[in-house]
DNA sequence: GAGTTTGAAACT
DNA sequence: CAGTTTCAAACTC
């Protein structure tokens, strides 16, 4: 295998058929751009020729390694071993200082790729020695500084924001690594001149045999070149303006490359759009992974990567090019290709970036990710694999975001009013700060919702739905509705959140807290530790709370069931369908006001409440008002299309009822709305929705991962409302807690939602199996 | 906006 | 489980 004595023919006839062992190098000789195989192997043999490569072929020992460690790097399964094969100083010598630097920068790819690369590299032809050494190189690097990417990736969302900057450039920079990774790895021989020169279909197809035979990394990429477009197309207008953004300057900086950056973007979509179709079999997971990886690179970045923030997008443009070079391998052979390099390089870059924006929202949407773990192991991200890595990093502020606020804070959000505030807040604030909000809010929304989708499949959709609905809400509807409340309400609350000072908003006392979701921006809360940052520590008590009380999470108000509204709704005063699960203390609200949090609730005192002198005007504990008994809760527990009903006519009597109230309230237009619209419809009271109900609400879901099934509930909501909220109870271990309050206040509810109705909750029960994703919300178990 | 009231949550 | 304290929302001025 010695190489270096050996004539460039002989050199050319090894790596042929080391390609073709391969398999991979034999799609790239197929390809019409073959011609430019040659050449490039002219070129390559001149490189041979070049002292430079002598000097590398003295060093023989490396490159025996090489042509082993392709045979073996072409096992799918060897990822991370390749890389350290060549760690050889030579690349520095030939590259020089600049190079080992980017290769840090650039190896990240690598790691992903690593397998991959060293093999096609190192099989490919002697000349790419140094292309191999580098990339030896960066995969050790890449190991380092994945571990510090993981960190960065644990940063929360929010703070996301600030790392957009860097992460965009890193990214940027990242990306072109993995590319150049990618492209080595499958390009082998034909080297990176030929890489660019292949159409997309070529590449594409070539990718996919790579995919086909183990290589995940393509996969990632692939997907997360999907991902890119997706998030164009959809959210990525932010994404995709830092990414331009960075691209940008990155272009700018490097004004060699600019136009053919320019042009690379440009292709480079439909570039990476072609891959992508081809890819599409990839796991999501691992593009996603990848897309972590990359942003984690991108913002743990060792400082040496030099993406400093300050530091430049000279570096970048630097590493950029250094980048192109290392998927180039030789700077000899860029010469020729320069003008494709660079457009590669854009195109890199770009899709790079989208990728990265991509991964994340992948990562966002797709929290499971078990599978793509797999992928992610490979590098030393992995843990990243593992749930807790993946709620760590962006998803992590997803997945723990999730785990935070999991389901209720959709659920929160959704149906209280509150929540729907919060949304609307996020969305109507001011420009920059209401985008940062936004984004965390939003995120955890979304994360929430994916966490549901990836825990119950059957309701993805519907939670897909809910959430996008959120998303629309916060960009569109939640402005007018944040308005109409804020305006007409003339509350100031809506933007209001909580106000906590030394709870640490990591008490139920905080309403935030109580319904799962992260503080924002309105918060005017001290020394808060609700936010993504402190993910960790919003878990830890959660569970602390939860282990202490099931509940505490769960909905407060329970609506159990509809007939009873019907029946006894005539009162019009009760909303009896609802009742708050543990009942209330009050002593000298009379149940008039929201102190009480069953007039909060929009709901009627129930034998629950230990309330004195109850005038609850939804119904009195005394049963004057409507109290369900626990009897009529089952019975009620029936009827779901009563639910429907109930709600409506529960709501009706709330909005009467109460004095207060926000005609907004009454529309839920957002997309939570529609468990809103349920829910707060009864609260139609005020704009406010009373605290508890959210965080019933929400937080019943929530904990159980009803969350998921919110969305079913939106929109079977109407159809069969209650009956879920119930079952979910019903179906929490703490169904019985209710019963276990104070009072031996038995929430109805839970009855009903137990063992009741066993034909309408046929629904429900599907639900209640998704609701096992409660774990999810605690991924980090 | 500051202060008070209130009752849930947390603590003992 | 009961009593007390803490807390933050709700409310009043």
């Amino acid at each position: 295998m010695e190489e270096g004595a050996e004539s460039s023919d002989s050199v050319a006839e090894k790596v042929k058929e080391n390609q073709k062992g391969k398999g991979i190098v034999v799609v790239v000789t197929d390809t019409p751009e073959r011609s430019k195989n040659n050449q490039i192997t002219t070129s390559t043999n001149k490189f041979e020729d070049s002292p430079v490569f002598n000097f590398l072929n003295s060093l023989s020992p490396f490159e025996p390694v090489k042509s082993t460690h392709i045979t073996q790097t072409i096992n799918p399964l060897s990822f991370a071993s390749i890389p350290s094969v060549f760690t050889s100083p030579h690349v520095s010598s030939l590259k020089g200082s600049r190079f080992l630097r980017r290769h840090q920068l650039a190896d990240p790819s690598k790691p992903e790729f690593a397998t991959d690369g060293g093999n096609t590299i190192d099989t490919g032809e002697p000349t790419i020695d140094t292309d191999a050494a580098n990339n030896s190189d960066k995969p050790d690097g890449n190991l380092n500084q994945e571990g510090s990417i993981d960190e960065a990736f644990c940063q929360p969302s929010y703070e996301f924001s600030k790392l957009e900057v860097e992460l965009s450039q890193s990214a940027v920079y990242d990306s072109s690594c993995l590319h150049s990774s990618l492209t080595t790895s499958y390009d082998l021989s034909a080297k990176h001149s030929l890489k660019y020169a292949y159409t997309s279909s070529t590449f594409a197809l070539f990718i996919q045999e790579a995919s086909q035979k183990g290589l995940y990394a393509s996969g990632e990429n692939d997907e997360g070149v999907n991902q890119i477009d997706q998030d164009k197309e959809a959210t990525g207008c932010d994404w995709e303006s830092f990414i331009s953004d960075a691209t940008d300057l990155l272009i700018s900086e490097s004004p060699i490359n600019t136009e053919s950056c320019k042009k690379s973007v440009e292709s480079g979509e439909s570039f990476y759009a072609n891959v992508s179709n081809n890819m599409q079999n990839m796991d999501s997971f691992s593009a996603a992974g990848l897309g972590e990886q990359v942003g984690e690179r991108s913002t743990s970045e060792n400082p040496s990567s030099q993406l400093g923030e300050g530091s430049g997008l000279k570096e970048i443009a630097e590493t950029h090019d250094i980048v192109a070079g290392c998927s180039t391998s030789n700077p000899s052979e860029n010469m020729d290709d320069e003008p494709e390099s660079g457009l590669h390089r854009g195109v890199r870059r770009r899709c790079l970036v989208f990728e990265m924006a991509g991964a994340l929202r992948k990562h966002l949407d797709e929290n499971s990710a078990s599978d793509s773990s797999l992928l992610m192991q490979s590098d030393g991200n992995t843990s990243s694999g593992d749930g807790q890595l993946i709620p760590t990093k962006d998803r992590s502020d997803s997945s723990r975001c999730v785990l935070a606020g999991i389901g209720l804070h959709l659920n929160a959000l959704a149906t209280t009013p509150k929540a729907y505030k919060f949304v609307a807040k996020s969305c109507t604030s001011a420009p920059h700060e209401d985008l940062l909000n936004n984004s965390s809010a939003v995120t955890m929304l979304e994360r929430e919702i994916s966490t549901v989708e990836n825990n119950v499949p059957p309701v993805e959709d519907d939670s897909q739905a809910s959430g996008y609905v959120v998303n629309e809400e916060i960009t569109q509807s939640s402005p007018k509705k944040k308005r109409s409340k804020l305006e007409q309400a003339g509350e100031g609350e809506a933007c209001k959140r909580c106000n906590c000072k030394k709870s640490k908003c990591l008490k139920l006392y905080c309403e935030c807290f109580a319904a799962g979701v992260y503080c924002v921006e309105p918060c005017s809360c001290v020394d808060c530790f609700n936010k993504p940052v402190h993910e960790d520590t919003v878990l830890a008590t959660r569970k602390q709370i939860e282990s202490r009380n099931p509940l505490a999470f769960a909905p407060k108000v329970i609506r159990s069931s509809d007939s009873l509204c019907e029946t006894r709704s005539d009162s019009s005063k009760t909303p009896a369908s609802a009742r708050h699960k543990r009942g209330c203390n009050c002593k000298k609200s009379g149940c008039l006001k929201k102190y009480c949090e069953c007039y909060q609730g929009g709901v009627g005192c129930s034998i629950n409440c230990r309330c004195e002198g109850c005038k609850n005007v939804f119904g009195r504990k005394d049963g004057s008002g409507a109290i369900v008994t626990e009897v009529e809760l089952e019975e009620d527990e029936g009827d779901i299309t009563e639910k429907s009903t109930v709600d409506r006519s529960f709501q009706k009597t709330a909005i009467q009822n109460n004095l207060e109230q926000n005609p907004d309230s009454a529309l839920p237009a957002t997309p939570l709305q529609c468990l809103r619209s349920s829910v707060q419809h009864t609260f139609s009271s005020k704009n406010k929705p009373p605290r508890s109900s959210f965080p019933s609400i929400g937080s019943s879901f929530g904990k159980t991962g009803i969350f998921v099934a919110r969305s079913k509930f939106d929109k079977h909501f109407e159809t069969v409302p209650e009956d879920e909220m119930p079952k979910f109870q019903g179906g929490s271990p703490n169904s019985g807690v209710k019963s276990s309050s104070p009072n031996s206040k038995r929430v109805s509810p839970h009855h009903s939602g137990l063992g009741t109705s066993p034909g309408v909750r046929s629904g429900r029960k599907l639900i209640l199996q998704s609701i096992p994703s409660f774990p999810s919300l605690t991924p980090k178990h």
